[in-house]
DNA sequence: GCCGTTTTCGGCCCGACTGTTTTCAGTCG
């Protein structure tokens, strides 16, 4: 068996790779050596094991789109901490280039000629200069690149960010929504990031199949969720709702619907090797069709497409450029757990710790979602701020959930509880205390940044106890808030299958812990999963479809899920007896 | 800069919209 392990240097070196790009971009440099580095830079970010393993064993140019060049930069990087190449570069071009670049409607020609002409570096020097109508005298430039420059720096400073993917699929669900039920719209769904269910969002893309393109354009121009319309063309409008969110729309005929999906569902990476392999064939791949010569030859249906590429369909939480083409050209890909798999929700809370309905409230609430058991998690030990149980409140508890179990009728309802790891690893409450539940969660609240080995201790420590049926969000992570536990990931894995603990995919919307990338690599370890919603209200039992997401992204079948067994499989698995 | 059952040289994914131009560069996805 093989270990994974993700090691933080991934992330250094993607950077370092990705600001080279940017630099290269800057100064005019062919476009195919910029892409070059962010191609490599985008594969080290994901490649799901440390980069130092293969820079120790001098493999570095075995990694895909890494050759001579690059691998001597990351050589250096990895042995001092610097890139002489990038570093000489940078002091040319002094400016802050990921700022400027994130301002909607600057690229690198503009950055560089505003350097060069008016020694724009900032953000603040861009502002200054558009105000005083330095900007429009400039080749290229305009009054109306200036207004919108104002605007994208606004835009920006209002923004920030990306948008949660929990957050992101009810709006785009409701406007996918409202769209159906125009009379000239055939087709309508989301693409993107969305479908393919990344964790957070920078746009919703919708896409539509219709009659009359115009029609649909200018309904989606003057929905009233619109703050503004940046961008409307015949078959193609982009436009700011409220919040901030940018949302594009795409209206294409029928016929070409499946190769359109499949085009903006992405990812890019993805897409730039299925048009490679169209390219082998003398053919040529394009939102409008699989073509050869002039003549269309799929394009209807997604499927199609697929299938006239000679490869099986392939599920969008794959399409990432990981494997998966050559997956489905063998016709091996793995069959991905669903939503319908799932059969109990492993983590949620009541009002007996912080959540804020009953027992009977959230079962009959999971009862609806079709589930056959479910583990109510309230907090016990010493965690006051979540109004933990202690061993009395426990006992009381215990004899609701069997009041309660026994009410309704069609749905098991287990005790569990959420312990908390404390600094040193002990858990939170004694032995013969755990004993007496039916699942227990062990997971981190303090302490986040003790170093990796400590931290790592304390998981470890608590696999050992032989009560811990579950690390619960294991990194402690909240996304865009809070950066979460470094762990020694392959250390956890190994433990885990050692002392037979299950790791959760938490799937709070802000939580998304195990992430996909870690969870791929505890699948490929062999561990087992769980997917929890950690719900504290039974609105929010219906994450669960976010951690399946988390899932199969990371090419989960529902054998590695452990909430997808039955109820009598899942109580002999933990040694429930009732 | 990377890469190779078409190539160790000559390719590298493809198209829409905007704004400033008067035929197109820049940006975006």
């Amino acid at each position: 068996m093989f270990f994974i392990l993700i090691s933080m240097r991934n992330a250094e070196v993607a950077a370092l790779l990705y600001e080279i790009a940017d630099l290269l971009e800057l100064k005019g440099e062919m476009v195919f050596k910029v892409r070059a580095y962010r191609r490599a830079a985008q594969v080290i970010e994901s490649l799901g094991r440390p980069i130092e393993d293969a820079w120790q064993e001098g493999r570095l140019e075995e990694i895909q789109g890494v050759g001579r060049g690059i691998a001597e930069h990351i050589d250096e990087f990895l042995r001092s901490g610097k890139s002489e190449y990038y570093e000489k570069m940078k002091k040319t071009m002094p400016m802050d280039v990921e700022s400027l670049m994130r301002i909607e409607g600057m690229g690198p020609k503009k950055v560089k000629l505003l350097f060069d002409k008016l020694r724009i570096k900032t953000v603040k020097d861009l502002e200054a200069a558009a105000r005083s109508g330095k900007i429009r005298v400039l080749p290229g430039m305009g009054e109306k690149t200036e207004q919108n420059i104002l605007k994208g720096i606004e835009f920006a400073q209002k923004s920030g960010g990306r948008l949660l993917l929990g957050r992101a699929l009810p709006i785009a669900e409701e406007i996918v929504e409202n769209l159906r039920k125009l009379k000239y719209v055939n087709h309508v769904n989301y693409a993107g990031s969305l479908r393919r269910m990344k964790e957070t969002i920078g746009d919703i893309d919708i896409l539509v199949t219709s009659s009359d393109e115009k029609k649909v354009i200018d309904f989606f121009t003057k929905m009233p969720v619109v703050t503004d319309v940046i961008a409307q063309g015949p078959t193609k409008s982009s436009v700011h709702i409220q919040g901030g969110t940018q949302v594009d729309l795409r209206v294409l005929p029928e016929s070409r619907y499946g190769s359109a999906l499949m085009y903006f569902t992405g990812s890019k990476e993805h897409n730039i090797e299925l048009r490679k392999i169209a390219i082998a064939k003398k053919w040529k791949l394009s939102e409008y069709g699989l073509f050869s010569g002039n003549r269309i030859i799929a394009g209807r249906t997604e499927e199609e497409v697929y299938k006239k590429m000679g490869l099986s369909y392939i599920e969008p939480e794959m399409r990432e450029a990981r494997g998966e083409i050559e997956l489905a050209q063998k016709n091996r890909l793995p069959d991905l757990v669903t939503l319908k798999d799932i059969k109990s929700d492993l983590q949620m809370h009541t009002k007996w710790s912080d959540g804020v309905n009953t027992v009977e409230e959230m079962a009959l609430a999971a009862k609806k979602l079709g589930y056959e058991y479910i583990c109510i998690t309230d907090h016990a030990g010493n965690l006051l701020v979540a109004n933990a149980l202690d061993a009395k409140r426990l006992d009381q508890q215990r004899k609701e959930i069997e009041k309660s179990d026994k009410k309704i009728p069609g749905i098991k309802i287990l005790q569990g509880a959420e312990i908390d790891i404390r600094a040193d690893g002990k858990l939170d409450l004694k032995n013969d205390v755990l004993k007496e539940l039916d699942i227990v969660l062990a997971s981190l609240h303090s302490a986040l940044k003790l170093p990796e080995e400590k931290q790592t201790s304390r998981i470890l420590a608590a696999m050992d106890n032989e009560h811990i049926d579950i690390i619960a969000h294991p990194t402690g992570r909240l996304i865009d808030r809070r950066e979460g536990a470094q762990l020694d990931f392959r250390r956890i894995f190994e433990k885990a299958i050692e002392t037979g603990t299950v790791i959760e995919i938490n799937a709070q919307p802000d939580r998304m812990d195990l992430n996909d990338v870690n969870a791929f690599a505890a699948r490929e370890a062999g561990c087992a999963l769980s997917i929890g919603t950690d719900s504290h209200s039974t609105d929010q039992l219906r994450a669960m479809r976010l951690g399946v997401g988390i899932a199969r992204r990371a090419w989960c079948t529902k054998k590695e899920i452990v909430n997808t067994l039955p109820y009598k499989d899942f109580a002999k698995k933990f040694g429930i007896k009732k």
